[in-house]
DNA sequence: CTGAAAGCGCTTACAG
DNA sequence: CTGAAAGCGCTTACAG
């Protein structure tokens, strides 16, 4: 936009300097002196001048953007992520932290998908949530060396030292224990399948708790993008079962919303007869009956965090505190409430 | 990021061909032999070549960006932007809009704050959120014909074609009759001091229908970035008046927190002494005692419709739908609640 | 302290 | 259908 303004020869020209002038007048970069200073500044006044940032950040290979990208099912179908939910919660909040250090920050498309817009590689640095187990992407930001930070790990790689640690197991433990002290003696786990940490992870502790305490490892698997029909299978799934659960630890919104639906159709009484914990809080499961109980994951700490990871990398003086996120704080609803007396 | 990547001329060089031909290929302009362009894209995987959206921006005066701009005081002071709150909801819906046709959306600063990041200016077109009488951006943006919608009008200039409706005398009178229906026969309005559609249409609506009915018009001013502490102050600025109303609509949350911890504090019961509505919901709203019953500004529809109304100007073939948003829906809590029998 | 000049990676008339 | 060349607006050694 506004590429038919005013440019630095145009400044240089009124203010009777050389545009190198002009340049450092305005970056900062070199000396000048302050009576030729405000000439410039005069003139660049007048003509409402003001630097382009895209030619700047094509000549310096540094645009002053932070890039966000969401993923796995949101990049390619972002038609599917659901307004109150999540992301935009981890954006908006991530966004403000960039903004309070002068970065823009950008949400894009994830640039590795074939034929789609690559803006993300205009970035001078890239937050990606949540990355999946061998992420092409990430192996891109790192061979390009570019600064990078992700929420949650690429499974086959733990150790990856920008990861913001999303709590899984702990958070699993968390939901389970809240089953169990509502009544529930025999938990089932509804995951997704894309394969990154949150689903990987709260699986994998899902079952290592069901053998310590000897009871059945109920594992149902919903696609993410099936939304809330995948959630109704899932219930027929679990209702299915020769020994039916009495409790289910759902991951996703549209999932857990899907699932009591369909429990409520086939007769079953929740939290009478099977207790429901959402694994990601959602403003579709506070106004429907019953209201479903879940894990606050706390995404603008997340994003607050991730941000600030990133913007630690471009610019190591930068002075960042962020508060920790208290990591999945269940907020109790109607589908764990114990039976009245 | 990555500009120490192969550039047009590695795969016109490797493809035995001009750069002519390689940027034709992957923009879609001009006519490339198909047997061409496989050579070319060839080329481009073995080197990782993918176009520099930089240098094409500037070449074509064209990101493939939107901007958002968060005014009036969250430009200048994003540090007091709650988290939970109507800006993250908003940008991350008009974030996932954009994502949906093939544009990023970054959120920037305002421009027009001297000596400020201009990162704006590198958009191609630009949502404000909300302008503020007599916007200078907007006067820029308009001179400079840079596409823009606005969420809430410039007060003084009511009838911009490209501004977003947010239906503030409708959102008043609802309030109104809200408290009114809690018991209040007396309510005050605490408005902020920003001037913004929002504080005007609100304040402006409020004084016709206390004279309509004959009631006072109470009114106090509380600064935006004041916080908690502007909404204590406010609250001792109600109760100093000499007929004390029963009934408060205070329009942003921080105001509202403030304002009901102080009456409190002061002995008064909510709501069986004074009924208090916020006119914007947040977190801090929900938790603490006693819960304040709020609008629901509905910042996810804003937002999105907010994005396709650029998106349309930038691209008039472009097939957008987005809902309509239900206007100030009030979440009842404890704040108003009626008496118990 | 100031200026002339090359070049960031791309696009786009224009000529062939 | 293909290529040589100018130029988008800036930055940055380098020479003065």
């Amino acid at each position: 936009m506004a590429r038919q303004r005013s440019t630095i020869r145009d400044v240089a020209r009124r203010a009777g300097v050389s545009v190198t002038t002009v340049s450092h007048t305005f970056s900062g970069n070199g000396v000048v002196n302050p009576a030729t200073q405000a000439r410039v500044r005069a003139a660049a006044a007048e003509l409402g001048y003001h630097p382009d940032v895209v030619a700047s950040g094509l000549r310096r290979s540094r645009l002053g953007v932070v890039g966000l990208v969401l993923r796995p099912a949101v990049g390619e179908h972002p038609e599917h992520v659901s307004d109150v939910d999540y992301f935009p919660r981890f954006a908006g909040a991530a966004a403000l932290t960039c903004l309070e250090h002068g970065y823009a920050l950008m949400l894009v498309a994830d640039p590795t998908v074939p034929g789609g817009p690559v803006t993300a590689y205009a970035c001078d640095g890239i937050v990606v949530t949540d990355p999946v187990a061998d992420d092409p992407l990430v192996a891109y930001l790192r061979s390009s060396r570019t600064p990078y930070t992700l929420v949650g790990a690429d499974v086959n790689d733990p150790d990856d030292p920008w990861v913001v640690d999303i709590a899984t197991p702990e958070i699993t433990d968390r939901v389970l224990d809240h089953l169990t002290e509502a009544g529930a003696t025999r938990v089932a786990l509804v995951t997704g399948c894309d394969p990154i940490e949150w689903n990987a992870a709260t699986e994998q502790r899902y079952r290592e708790r069901m053998r310590e305490s000897g009871a059945p490892e109920l594992v149902v698997h919903a696609l993410e993008l099936g939304g809330g029909e995948a959630g109704m299978q899932a219930a027929d799934d679990l209702l299915a079962l020769p020994d039916r659960p009495d409790g289910v630890y759902c991951q996703t919104s549209d999932h857990a919303r899907g699932l009591v639906d369909r429990l409520l159709e086939r007769g079953l009484r929740v939290p009478d007869d099977i207790r429901v914990v959402c694994g990601s809080d959602a403003d579709r499961l506070r106004a429907t009956e019953p209201s479903i109980t879940a894990v606050d994951l706390q995404p603008e700490a997340l994003g607050r965090q991730a941000a600030a990871g990133l913007l630690r990398q471009l610019e190591p003086g930068l002075d960042l505190t962020v508060p920790d996120p208290q990591h999945g704080r269940i907020i109790e609803r109607r589908s764990t409430a114990r039976r009245a007396v």
